[in-house]
RNA sequence: GGGCGCAUAGCUCAGCGGUAGAGCGCUGCUCUUACAAAGCAGAUGUCGGCGGUUCAAAUCCGUCUGUGCCCACCA
């Protein structure tokens, strides 16, 4: 025993308490949350005493006390008056009232291995932290909570309503901030913002008036979305189309009497004037708002009625024939029924003609002109209006199902009714200009390059945003409007007008407003604080491609208005959606969403982030299973287990390095490699690769440092001498520099392991490391061939049926060869035991220059082996066939580059010597 | 209707001009003194179809098929 280990009823960060009789504490560790392992004497008295880890890796006790450890300890926090080159990644603030989801823990991990590792490498790291009012989404979850209650809003009224969401908002706003400390976000929390602050409240409100007083807003009654559900406007990217099945009908305005002897398929223009025109439409309610037909100006089969009037079914109005170059001749009939107060073309085509505008549906969609169909529900209307069409014979055609696109209200899927109302609009004209020219010319990069195209589609194709919402919850528009009309924008420090008759604007502005400026306001804004000198440009944008237009491309048109021309920040990393293991989107609905703390508990947030991180191609969807995560669950335990392998054997950090003529090959080979991989690792950083740079330090880590190097290590501890002091260090040195690399994606168990081999104060705030150049690409050669011969060694025990374990009596002939000094850990990894008396030889493997010969004590496998070989022999054929063939290609050899040529030379010398090799051990086997 | 992307091992995906890769899964043997959440060995692909460019194509071009996403005012 190496230790003693006592159960206490106390955490490690108690003073230990002697339990065991006579034992004496010298040193307490990290250990498991209710387990305090005790370093004493009696483990000094041992060849290496060491800090000791539990044998198997628990991340729940791992990662229980570490985070709030930082948190107080400050190390996230960022200082504005630090000299240190600044780092800003703002959170892509979360809705206050949700929880978060697999796709935040995605995003989160991401943003946290960038600025743990951007920390370690010495700058001043602000990973800004905050929440998201999410006007509507918010308010229709505090509505419904309502609704269970048997309560409206309206009975509630404003102010007692909005108090109640800020209630609500308290209530589950410390969830989100669980869910992060759970996940370990090294976000700055004195700094955490929420967008409905005094402070934040007051950015919009500077940004509104100088908008306003820029002419850059405005108010008009425009045709908007409406959501008849949540009573409020809408913007044109709230809307969700989707394909419903509908009814195309088509009806009869005009003379029923006189559609006779032209009804045809071409729609019943007819040949006499005032006779009647065939309308198709699949929103037959609207028709009772019609103020005109439009047909195309030179559309033939209409011409003779532009000009006159016709009379609208149901309504005994007549309505005039008008021609509009918006109408296709080639749809339909080629006519178009007119209702600009419920469709934003009609409202269009009514506007160049000087037509009336006549709403007949309330704001919930319900029927509000006078007759037989007032009080109906728009949907009940629609088969109304059409039962009464067709029984007076007006109905000539009805398709159905009919296939369109139709608007549904994004929160809440209600389809969307275009409404003609007042409401405030942002001129985006020259705030979209600057943010795609701040693409355009570089100063702000999108990765991948890929979805530049989105966005300039987006900002160069853009119509006017309307701001704001009939709602409560939310930055209220401060503009007032006096009793003779007056209408005044109230700046913050402005005093809002009082007296008689003068009252604010109801209506609140869009969530993502006050979102657009949040790579500011978080710091401070408008004030001009320290910290918006210090963090402002954010130093990268990590955000998901679904909200490129939605926050990204306002946060730019915004950063660049109210900063001077600065964008907010100079790159936009944008990842993909989480998917399901089958690559399926995640959804409640269908039942394969997942809670992170689910699989947070099972295997602990490192596993989660890891499994994550592997995914995350830019720009690219995640998909994710509770295998995966498994998997990185295992690989948690493994840097474990490898690292308790190395204190048990007393690897460390003390002391430098030894020079390269000290080191063994193993040494260098891993010194080489470790150098390269930091390079590597760095490139993908900066790059934002974060699948590439996981699984570059998965395989290094698992295959080259534990499966190689460690296994190497062990013939060399066992040996004792120089050579193993040396390795030790080495050892220790590898796995230093391995944990630092991986710290930024699996933050809990490499604190855990790194302050525990190096006796740091914390890995958070360690070096990150540096590529110190070392190269030795002979050790690197000289291993890959021990690696070659022991496998092909364990290809041959494994095809004759030998146990692993299994000892057998074997001589290495490795004289002039590089692996002379290998012998001893290739006879430890392969299980060779020295040839003693009596050796003879039943195989013999030549390969790499190299020959094992093996006593099997019997006869081998023959049959077994002639397979083998056999297979082998063909691979090595067609090897030969295969380069003979490109090298007896004169055009190849007269265009290729020297390079590639040397290199099938090269195979095909290769696969000679194997052809050679091969078939003297083939010849060389006993005839059955 | 426009635009973008994707089709590679059973599944999910890398590779993007010079001998087909990873993780998981699968087969066999093993508790070989860090780890069975492990070790070792192994099997598996006409790189969606068809044309073209090239000495050389999974990789570039065209085309077809399938599939996903974004945008758009198709009544």
């Amino acid at each position: 025993m190496l230790r003693d280990v006592y159960t206490l009823p106390t955490s490690c960060t108690t003073p230990p308490t002697v339990v065991a009789p006579g034992a004496k504490p010298i040193r307490s560790c990290y250990i498991r949350a209710r387990t305090l392992c005790v370093v004493t004497e009696n483990t000094q008295q041992s060849n290496h005493s060491a800090p000791e880890l539990p044998t198997q890796y628990t991340p729940a006790d791992v990662e229980g006390p570490l985070y709030e450890r930082w948190v107080e300890r400050g190390y996230f926090e960022a200082d504005e008056k630090s000299d240190k080159p600044p780092y800003t990644v703002v959170i892509p603030p979360p809705n206050v009232t949700g929880s978060l989801h697999l796709g935040h823990a995605f995003e989160h991990t991401l943003i946290d291995a960038l600025t743990r590792r951007k920390r370690m490498q010495g700058h001043e790291t602000l990973w800004q932290p905050g929440m998201d009012h999410a006007g509507i989404a918010t308010q229709n979850v505090v509505e419904r909570e309502l609704a269970k209650e048997g309560v409206s809003r309206h009975d509630l009224g404003r102010e007692a309503f909005v108090e109640r969401v800020w209630q609500w908002k308290n209530e589950s706003g410390g969830q989100i901030s669980g869910q992060m400390r759970r996940l370990g976000d090294g976000v700055a929390w004195s700094r955490e913002r929420f967008t409905m602050d005094e402070g934040l409240s007051k950015a919009v409100q500077t940004i509104f008036k100088r908008l306003y007083d820029d002419e850059l807003i405005y108010r008009a009654e425009r045709i908007i979305n409406w959501c008849p559900r949540c009573l409020t406007a809408i913007s044109d990217i709230e809307v969700e189309y989707q394909d419903d099945d509908g009814e195309l009908v088509s009806i009869r305005y005009g003379d029923v009497e006189g559609a006779e002897q032209s009804d045809s398929t071409e729609g019943g223009g007819g040949r006499r004037a005032g006779a009647s025109i065939v309308v198709a439409t699949t929103r037959a309610e609207t028709m009772l708002g019609d103020t005109a037909v439009a047909v195309h100006p030179e559309d033939e089969r209409y011409a003779h009625l532009i000009g006159t009037e016709i009379e609208l079914p149901l309504t005994g109005r007549r309505i005039p024939v008008v021609a509009d170059e918006h109408v296709d001749p080639e749809f339909g009939t080629g006519a178009v029924k007119v209702t600009p107060a419920h469709d934003p073309n009609d409202f269009e085509i009514g506007r160049r003609h000087d037509l009336p505008n006549l709403a007949v549906l309330d704001e919930r969609g319900v029927i509000t002109a006078h007759g037989p169909f007032q009080g109906l529900d728009r949907f009940e209307a629609r088969s109304a209006i059409v039962g009464a069409l067709r029984a007076e014979g007006r109905i000539v055609a009805e398709k159905r199902p009919y296939t369109h696109s139709v608007g549904h209200c994004s929160r809440c899927k209600t389809t969307i009714e275009p409404r003609l109302s007042m409401q405030w609009w942002v001129k985006v004209g020259p705030l979209a200009k600057a943010a795609g020219d701040a693409v355009r010319d570089g100063r702000v990069a999108i990765h991948p390059k890929e979805m530049e195209s989105r966005y300039f589609g987006w900002v160069d194709n853009l119509h006017d945003w309307c701001i704001s919402r009939q709602l409560w919850w939310g930055h209220r528009i401060p503009v007032w409007y006096g009793p003779n009309g007056e209408v005044v924008c109230v700046g913050p420090d402005d005093e809002a007008p009082t007296g008689e008759g003068w009252t604010q604007d109801t209506d609140v502005l869009d969530t993502w407003f006050s979102s657009g400026l949040w790579p500011f306001s978080t710091l401070g804004w408008p004030e001009q604080t320290p910290s918006v000198g210090k963090f402002y440009p954010n130093s990268v944008l990590v955000t998901g491609y679904d909200i490129l237009f939605f926050w990204v491309a306002r946060m730019m048109m915004f950063g660049l208005y109210a900063m001077d021309g600065t964008p907010p920040f100079h790159t936009i990393a944008l990842h993909g959606m989480v998917r399901d293991q089958f690559g399926k989107k995640m959804s409640k609905s269908f039942g394969n969403a997942v809670n992170p703390l689910d699989w947070m508990d099972a295997y602990g947030s490192d596993a989660v982030r890891f499994t994550l991180a592997r995914g995350a191609n830019p720009g690219v969807d995640v998909p994710i299973g509770e295998d995966w995560v498994q998997g990185s669950r295992n690989f948690a335990n493994k840097i474990w287990n490898a690292t308790r392998f190395a204190l048990m054997n007393g690897a460390t950090v003390e002391g430098d390095l030894p020079p390269a003529e000290q080191l063994s090959a193993a040494d260098r080979w891993i010194l080489s490699r470790l150098n390269s991989v930091v390079a590597e690792v760095d490139a993908h950083y900066d790059d934002y690769q974060f699948a590439k740079l996981s699984d570059t330090l998965f395989h290094f880590a698992w295959d080259e440092v534990f499966d190689w190097y460690v296994e190497l290590s062990k013939t060399t501890f066992m040996a004792g001498g120089p050579a193993a002091e040396v390795s030790r260090r080495v050892l220790g040195e590898v796995l230093d520099v391995t944990l630092r690399l991986l710290h930024p994606i699996v933050p809990f168990v490499t604190e855990t392991l790194w302050t525990t081999l190096t006796g740091g104060e914390s890995v958070v705030i360690a070096d990150w490391p540096k590529d110190s150049g070392f190269r030795d690409a002979a050790a690197e050669r000289e291993i890959e061939t021990v690696q070659q011969v022991v496998t092909e060694v364990r290809r041959f025990r494994s095809d004759q049926g030998l146990q692993p374990g299994q000892k057998v009596p074997a001589q290495l002939e490795l004289t002039g060869t590089a692996l002379a000094p290998h012998e001893a850990a290739m006879r430890s990894l392969l299980r060779l035991q020295p040839a003693g008396e009596g050796f003879s030889a039943t195989a013999s493997l030549p390969v790499a220059g190299a020959k094992v010969a093996l006593d099997l004590s019997g006869t081998i496998d023959v049959e077994a082996e002639r397979k083998r070989l056999t297979k082998d022999l063909g691979a090595a054929e067609k090897e030969k066939a295969q380069a003979t063939a490109k090298l007896g290609n004169e055009a190849f050899l007269a265009k290729a580059p020297e390079k590639v040529v040397d290199k099938i030379r090269g195979r095909l010398e290769a696969a000679e010597a194997d052809i050679v090799r091969i078939t003297a051990q083939l010849a060389a086997l006993p005839t059955a």
